[in-house]
RNA sequence: GGGAGCGUAGCUCAGUUGGUUAGAGCAGCUGACUCUUAAUCAGCGGGUCGUGGGUUCGAGUCCCUCCGCUCCUACCA
């Protein structure tokens, strides 16, 4: 099965320069005698009879195929070779044997290194082992690797170099891609979801003359042709929001944000965001899309209704209803009933009694957060919708109906950590021009103006709730580090 | 931003109180071997000890600078 035509001249490419190491000047001398043999190193399409967890899956002895992959190992034991062949869906044993090729095929074989990319034809057949294997009867390269693999049996461990080069974590380390692959099954499943709910997806600027809908530190850039500084997004809600009011009753946008803050275990500048409106729903309307969209996410990418907590091992489970509690209930558990009838003194003594430490400034209403923030969420393990929550720290959500200093909202927590905001949406443009005025302080410039002639003209009621993806799929794959669900985290140039 | 730790062969790791020519396994090269699967056996090669400086008769090892990574901590989801 080699190639007819001539080989590539390639004395050129070797290397002349004294860093490239010894291990790629044999790899090059491999790959100028394979073509010598008629292989072209780099070569083109090549016709599977399927992908290799398919033969796997419809294993039939003595069936002819073909097959490629990548070269993971070979045990060449003279006149037979047993080699490993891996492709994006598993990996399947080859077997060639001295009698069963052409000489110069079975001999050039030997001219292959680990991580080549290959083709081969044979038939299906088992060892005396009781190995599924391909009885190689041709062959051809597809690939030629001239960079050695990580080693075979410890894979790729060097933290920093499987970021860096996440090509070769995925390729030496097989739980990495099956993390990758469930955090694809994520996406899919969640936009198969709402779309059979009568959810539109659809895209809203990355780039945004004023960053709103969040408060956070955005990326700034430079637009040159229109000669002004643009903002990398903090949020699409703003933007989702006009959609209301343009008339799309159901829509959702599943795509980056960036925000300009530190990087640690749990936060990477750029994440992905879930956000979700529904025109004349509300919270409620959103729980109950929580309460049916999560459970389905386990069962259909993990099989069942538990996970367990990377952090402590405790079992999480999303059989529905969740809890839902409010805040100030959850304050006064654990702070005591008198709680908010004392005056800040008393609040700042007995938050830092409790041990948090409180800023003399702060009032009352910060030093509950903090307590709130270091002290109770984190014993929410199991899924809880928290609501009630003081207006102050959710400007873009109404207040209750019952009681104009809280929002009508819910705070969705799995494990200690908030997963999702839901919100009643604020459609009032006299109620929201006020809630962002207090929120920018002095600094009136940043509201967005259009937002709120958008309002103006009319949003329908609505609910909205913002899943974070990236933590969602650190709970579901049991993962401690935003990182090992993100194929290339932000890492200082080197 | 603050604190602690780490960086040795392509990969995974040893390296004693500062002391000869820096070691091992995998991978590589040469040879043997027709059912192996971390194949096995014999032999061989492979190093800017992250970078730059310093102390010392002598530095992978001790001190300082810088680069990068990890963990804790602070801000954010």
């Amino acid at each position: 099965m080699p190639d007819k035509r001539p080989p590539r001249i390639l004395a050129a490419i070797m290397p002349t320069d004294s860093t490239d190491n010894a291990y790629r000047e044999q790899r090059i001398r491999n790959l100028n005698a394979l073509s010598e043999h008629g292989h072209h190193p780099y070569g083109e399409a090549f016709t599977r009879s399927g992908t290799l967890a398919e033969l796997r899956a419809g294993f039939e002895e003595g069936r002819e195929v073909q097959a490629a992959g990548r070269l993971m190992a070979v045990r060449a034991m003279g006149k037979s070779v047993f080699a490993d062949l891996r492709d994006g869906t598993g990996r399947f044993q080859l077997y060639v044997g001295r009698k069963d090729l052409p000489e110069a095929l079975f001999d050039a074989f030997s001219l292959l290194d680990l991580g080549d990319h290959i083709g081969v034809a044979g038939t299906l057949f088992v060892t005396r082992t009781g190995e599924p294997s391909i009885h190689v009867t041709s062959w051809k390269l597809l690939s030629k690797a001239i960079l050695q693999p990580p080693e075979k049996f410890h894979g790729l461990v060097d933290t920093e170099e499987r970021y860096r080069k996440r090509y070769l974590d995925l390729v030496a380390n097989p739980d990495v891609r099956a993390r990758f692959n469930i955090r694809i099954r994520i996406m899919q499943e969640i936009r198969a979801f709402l779309a059979a709910r009568g959810f539109q997806e659809v895209e809203t600027p990355m780039m945004q003359p004023q960053a709103g809908g969040a408060a956070a530190r955005p990326f700034v850039t430079r637009y040159h042709a229109l000669d002004c500084e643009m903002y990398m997004r903090i949020a699409p809600e703003l933007y989702l929001k006009r959609l209301l009011v343009g008339g799309f009753d159901k829509v959702f946008e599943m795509n980056r944000n960036f925000r300009n803050e530190g990087l640690d275990r749990t936060h990477n500048p750029e994440f992905t965001v879930l956000e979700v409106y529904e025109a004349y729903g509300d919270r409620h309307t959103m729980k109950r899309l929580i309460e049916e969209l999560l459970p389905h996410l386990c069962r259909q990418v993990l099989g069942r209704l538990s996970v367990e907590s990377a952090e402590t091992g405790e079992s999480i489970d999303f059989t529905p209803p969740y809890r839902e509690v409010a805040y100030r209930d959850l304050v006064r558990e654990r702070m005591g009933d008198g709680w908010f009838s004392l005056d800040a003194a008393a609040a700042r003594a007995a938050a830092e009694a409790a041990g948090v430490a409180v800023d003399p400034q702060w009032d009352h209403l910060m030093i509950t957060h903090e307590v709130y923030d270091k002290l109770i969420e984190k014993t929410l393990r199991q899924p809880t919708f928290v609501t009630r929550i003081p207006r102050p720290f959710v400007p873009l959500a109404k207040a209750c109906s019952d009681d104009p200093a809280l929002a009508d909202v819910f705070e969705f927590v799995v494990a200690g950590k908030e997963l999702c905001p839901g919100y009643t949406e604020q459609n009032d443009p006299f109620e929201q021009r006020r809630a962002l005025a207090a929120q920018a302080g002095d600094n009136t410039e940043r509201i967005d103006e259009d937002f709120i002639t958008a309002l103006e003209h009319g949003m329908p009621p609505a609910g909205g709730l913002g899943l974070g993806i990236d933590r969602l799929t650190m709970l579901l794959t049991g993962t401690e580090a935003i990182r090992d669900v993100i194929l290339f985290p932000q890492l200082k140039a080197r």
